[in-house]
DNA sequence: CTGAAAGCGCTTACAG
DNA sequence: CTGAAAGCGCTTACAG
């Protein structure tokens, strides 16, 4: 059942079936009807596929994330579909576990599938396999929005959350409230959101006067396994510290698991703000105090930037950012 | 860049390029190697649309589910891509958000598409547009696998857990730990799993001779918030149940939360069991016990099913079932 | 082993 | 307002 099936049993040409398929004002209201009449019939479904080869557009973006179990990337991905249903855009999602490997993989099928545009966050900051890649797509005209997660000297349209800003606000609390062995557990400088946190940390610290401690300092990644025992080393110091600031929801979560397993208790042995909220805790009522922002919003964000560019690609790139907003709910003091 | 390109700069046909894209082995080493120079030079990406339209298969899928946010389907998707990436299938994610309108019009898409088959989870059971939709998908040959939920009266591969099983034995645990008063808050019939989950309820209840209450039978859904209220519905009884079996991850939530909000301390006065459990709970030592299925391994598995159909689109649809394990933590009894 | 040519199912510039 | 025909970029049966 295609175009020319439907054609013969309305008695019109294909182009004027694909005149009422794609509602052109040309063709009269009776052949028409006539047309939809053959099409409903026969139960006919236009093929996208062969539409995409005529029209050299498809229609359809890649979605390529870290990790779809991270629920700052599920909302971002639900943010995404809600603009994309309402474009009438399909996405196709690639789910790169932290891998650049993997990626390039992805964005190569991305090019194959002849996609329109892409949004991603890049598995690794300094990937410059990414970067070129995606720097050829802009060439051939195809879209690419980062989210979150920006690449190494690269410019593209993209959307963030006012990271720093947020950190700062975190950690200039924790200092507010008597703390000045404060730890950071930190990611690498490959992920940048992660970094400026550690900027915010920073900032707050040199601000109020609180020496900096490198030993306070640790390195996690992506993986709560790693701010688990990157909580270990914290707390085995000579002299540990007596507050934590986290750099996302998966160091978060790495670093109450350790405590909750060693009977260290939030709130009264160790004071706690992470980043990013879970709204799991909240469900539970566990007290967490925490850096908030939209992922959602940054979903919907990172949308409209590509059907920006896509609608007209000599459109400029740009930076959005979403606003980051500190919620007190007691871990950031030691009460007791 | 097309195939006459490159067909034209290497002096052979397109047939020739098309032969060594596709590795076909009649094709002399030499000439192999002068068109696979040329590709490489020229950076020439085959179009996988006029591929799809050619061969008439696009090595495309779909999914729907109904909430990427919902762990369980976000794991799930993380299964499906796994294998997905291996055979070489790309995969279109739609997001029904538990509506069956927004299903149809993705069904449609995928039809228009011409994805090779279809994973979903129904967002209602007794929907029968879907249900007749996906019939016409196994008649032209698109494989449909359903993942956890089933259609009514509808003969499909799937995968699902053993959620009678399951919730039996999470029951009968509550009724060993002396409870008698044992509310269940459950789901519409027309979420299969959700409804086998109350039949394992009825089941223990009445092998042990326990009472069962009508009262103490609620009614929620997929999102947490009337799990909530049914949850106030349940205390605000003049003889409140001594414990509660939530149907699924939600729900838990959603009176977890209701507790927390009510100072009811589960373990102490309610003791609870989940269906489903909650990664970031158990990070945080919070001691819920759960019946407990692998959602990562029912993705993998609805992918395997697919990919059996898909090549050989008659071999027989067949059901897999994914263990469930009762994981008892001592939110099931009542301390203190 | 290689090529000419038809075909996959649409769209669209052109002519009428 | 409608149609004939070329074109989108591949594949493949057929002939050699």
């Amino acid at each position: 059942m295609n175009i020319s099936d439907i054609a013969r049993k309305a008695q019109v040409s294909t182009a004027t079936v694909s005149r009422v398929l794609n509602h052109s004002s040309l063709v009269t209201p009776k052949t028409r009807e006539r047309v939809e009449r053959v099409i409903r019939e026969q139960g006919y479904t236009p093929s996208a596929v062969a539409k995409s080869l005529s029209v050299r557009a498809t229609h359809n973006m890649g979605v390529i994330f870290p990790d779809i179990e991270n629920p700052f990337f599920s909302s971002a991905l639900i943010g995404i579909t809600q603009v994309a249903e309402q474009k009438k855009y399909n996405v196709f999602y690639f789910n790169s576990d932290e891998t650049p490997e993997k990626e390039h993989e992805f964005l190569a099928v991305i090019r194959q599938q002849r996609l329109d545009g892409i949004i991603l966050s890049p598995a690794d900051g300094y990937d410059q396999v990414t970067g070129s890649i995606l720097e050829e797509f802009e060439q051939k005209n195809v879209a690419v929005v980062l989210l979150d997660r920006d690449l190494d000297r690269r410019q593209f349209s993209m959307v963030r959350a006012k990271d720093q800003e947020g950190a700062y606000l975190a950690v200039r609390q924790l200092i507010r409230e008597g703390h000045t062995r404060i730890a950071i557990i930190m990611g690498s400088p490959s992920n940048r959101p992660v970094f400026e946190r550690c900027a915010g940390y920073l900032q707050a610290m040199e601000e109020a006067g609180v020496p900096v401690r490198p030993e306070y300092m640790v390195r996690a990644d992506q993986k709560s396994e790693i701010a688990f025992t990157a909580t270990r080393t914290l707390m085995e110091l000579p002299e540990p510290p007596t507050a934590i600031f986290t750099c996302n929801n998966m160091m978060t979560l790495g670093c109450l698991r350790f405590c909750t397993e060693h009977g260290i208790h939030i709130g009264r042995d160790i004071a706690l703000i992470g980043f990013d909220d879970i709204q799991t805790l909240r469900d539970v009522g566990y007290h967490l105090s925490v850096v908030d922002r939209s992922s959602r919003e940054m979903g919907r964000i990172a949308m409209e930037l590509l059907m920006k560019r896509l609608e007209d690609p000599s459109s400029p790139k740009e930076t959005r950012f979403v606003p980051t907003e500190l919620i007190l709910r007691g871990s950031e003091k030691l009460s007791d």
